[in-house]
RNA sequence: GCCCCCGUAGCUCAGUGGAUAGAGCAGCAGAUUCCUAAUCUGUUGGCCGCAGGUUCGAUUCCUGCCGGGGGCACCA
């Protein structure tokens, strides 16, 4: 619809233009947008402010000029009008929205899809939490926002792979098998204190207490650091399976999953310090190795491998985001906690120093959640290993519930996550009002059917019967979702779904509390029905963007 | 001290430079002989944290301050 306006107004200021009436013909880029107050139209545009400059002539008169050679070919406009500082609104005919409509049931699963993408290849990588203990709520929210941003993006025509980076390697890892084989040794009698700094969680022990079922004592004898390894290596396995099966259960299916440890197997890390000493942007001081990453814009220079050889957690991020990129990826996207903020400028500056556009690599800040229940904080502490995990939070408020309320804010804001009112089957729980819009639809379709009044495809001709103000207004929310999904991909910003699908629910709810569906007239009844099923496949396709279900029965 | 995010109605939050700033909740008053009341209708409620700047136009962009949260390792 927008493009077609932008077309009427381009041809109205070039006949100006050729009458004499818009004295230059370079025109610039004007806005068409969806007036807030609908006393200023359908659609207005600001091509008289823009141009009021180039043109040497005041917006008002500017689009006097331009109303006087509006063309409308297709028949769309029921009247303009000048307005405000020079505005120009557009009234649409009834008959003018139809199309939007149209384009629903043609389309169906795929309206809302797009080639914004153009086939860019993009990677998503999320949640990548360090596999020393289970998931919990934040990196629920971490997962939602990935995977949906994947999908959006997906539907964008983007061509996505979703990746997690799974950290087993490093100094958490080995205290995790130290952690592990420590619990172990008190499992068969010995006594030992359990330090601070272990994983405090009872998972651990219940991992010793396996270990324990497997191999007996035969730990208790090996080498210390061989039985660190084994404990480990186990420990991490097993928490990686239940991450996996966690984030399954979540509707979260990753496509690839990316060992850090790989990365020093086959030489990678290596290989990617020797590539940065090649360019010079390393250098040694106090027995390390240094990454001038501040000349690339970072606050001050970082350790790539310390005094002790080791080399640092960034080292192998290096390593990996450069790997991505050869991987050929267009574009890499990384989902971070806000706690790692910090982080970027250095990530970025790695980036670049690789050779690679840093715009190419862009970071999505996801931050804290505050688990509440009945409005009180519910206590967490990873120190002490207490903590509520993602798997509780679905076993007690649903999938459903919890990815759709992770989507109900804007990344950038912190969010309460109130287990009370994530089970509540009312008005307070968004998920349960727009699913509730595509129960209440199967339901009249159903009762058709069984009037044998079924939808039975989009009828043009018939579909004139909505002309109510309230179907018109029904159809141009569901003609705005196309739009929704484009900004939602171009500016990575899923909860803009998440609120289109709230409006939209809305606008359905009132709308059958206004107008009966199924009426006495067959005609009427036939298009209303066509409208219904076109909002259902709209709520539908935006539901399956955030991976939320859509049932048919509540 | 430096960096990032937030600050908009009593509460929780939308708002990619446009006109009279919106929604939900809470409060008040209503709606179902009829397609699912997990719904709807009406109504009360604002110095868009403060001060400058850019612009024809700023809640939106820039700078500084104030308040809240998070982060500033040879941890990850």
């Amino acid at each position: 619809m927008k493009t077609l306006l932008k077309e009427l107004i381009r041809h109205a200021a070039d006949r100006a233009h050729a009458a004499g009436a818009l004295p230059h013909d370079l025109f610039p880029e004007a806005e068409i947008d969806v007036p807030k107050v609908e006393a200023h139209g359908d659609y207005s545009t600001n091509f008289a402010l823009v141009a009021a400059r180039s043109q040497k002539m005041a917006p008002r008169q500017v689009a006097e000029a331009l109303c006087a050679h509006i063309a409308d070919p297709h028949g769309l406009l029921a009247r303009t009008e000048i307005a405000g500082p020079g505005f120009i609104n557009f009234f649409l005919r009834p008959s003018a929205w139809l199309p939007l409509l149209a384009a629903v049931h043609d389309q169906g699963p795929r309206y809302g899809s797009s080639d914004l993408g153009r086939g860019t290849k993009v990677q998503v990588e999320f949640v990548s939490s360090n596999p020393t203990g289970p998931l919990h709520v934040g990196h629920g929210r971490g997962a939602a926002v990935g995977d949906s941003m994947a999908r959006i993006l997906a539907a964008s025509g983007y061509a996505v792979q979703k990746e997690y980076y799974i950290n087993d390697s490093g100094r958490q890892i080995q205290t995790l098998g130290r952690s592990v084989l420590l619990r172990y040794r008190q499992l068969a009698g010995e006594a030992v204190s359990f330090p601070e700094d272990c994983y405090q969680g009872d998972y651990i022990v219940d991992l010793a207490r396996e270990l324990r079922a497997r191999h007996g004592d035969a730990l208790l004898t090996a080498e210390e650091a061989e039985g660190v390894m084994r404990c480990a290596r186990y420990a991490a396995d097993t928490i990686t399976a239940g991450m996996r099966q966690d984030l399954l259960d979540f509707g979260v299916a990753f496509d690839r999953w990316y060992s850090e440890q790989s990365l020093y197997d086959t030489g990678r890390v290596e290989a990617s310090l020797e590539a940065l000493q090649a360019r010079g942007v390393v250098y040694p001081q106090d027995g390390a190795l240094w990454f001038n990453t501040s000349a690339f814009g970072d606050e001050k220079d970082r350790v790539v491998v310390r005094n002790n050889g080791q080399t640092t957690y960034f080292a192998s991020d290096i390593a990996y985001h450069q790997e991505k990129f050869e991987r050929g990826f267009d574009r890499v996207i990384d989902v971070w906690g806000a706690d790692h903020h910090g982080y970027i400028p250095r990530m970025k500056a790695a980036v670049q120093a690789s050779g690679v556009d840093p715009a190419r690599f862009e970071v999505i800040l996801v931050q804290m959640v505050n688990l509440l229940r009945g409005g009180a904080p519910v206590a967490m502490s990873t120190r002490a290993g207490e903590f509520v995990t993602l798997s509780d939070v679905m076993k007690e408020v649903g999938r459903d519930a919890a990815r759709f309320i992770f989507l109900t804010r804007s990344a950038d804001s912190t969010l309460d996550f109130d287990l009370e009112v994530a089970k509540q089957k009312t008005n307070d729980n968004p998920v349960f009002y727009v699913q509730y819009v595509h129960a209440r639809i199967s339901s009249i379709l159903r009762k058709a059917e069984g009037t044998g009044l079924g939808f039975t495809g989009w009828d043009a001709a018939g579909a004139t019967c909505l002309d109510t103000p309230d179907d018109i207004q029904l159809i141009k929310t569901l003609g705005r979702f196309p739009e929704i999904v484009a900004a939602s991909a171009r500016l990575l910003e899923p909860h803009r779904v998440t609120f289109y699908l709230l409006d939209l629910a809305a606008a359905f709810h009132s709308y059958y509390n206004r107008q009966r569906v199924l009426t006495d007239a067959p005609a009427l009844t036939r298009a209303r029905l066509s409208l219904i099923t076109g909002v259902r496949q709209v709520i539908r396709n935006g539901l399956e963007l955030l991976g939320v279900s859509a049932p048919d029965v509540m």
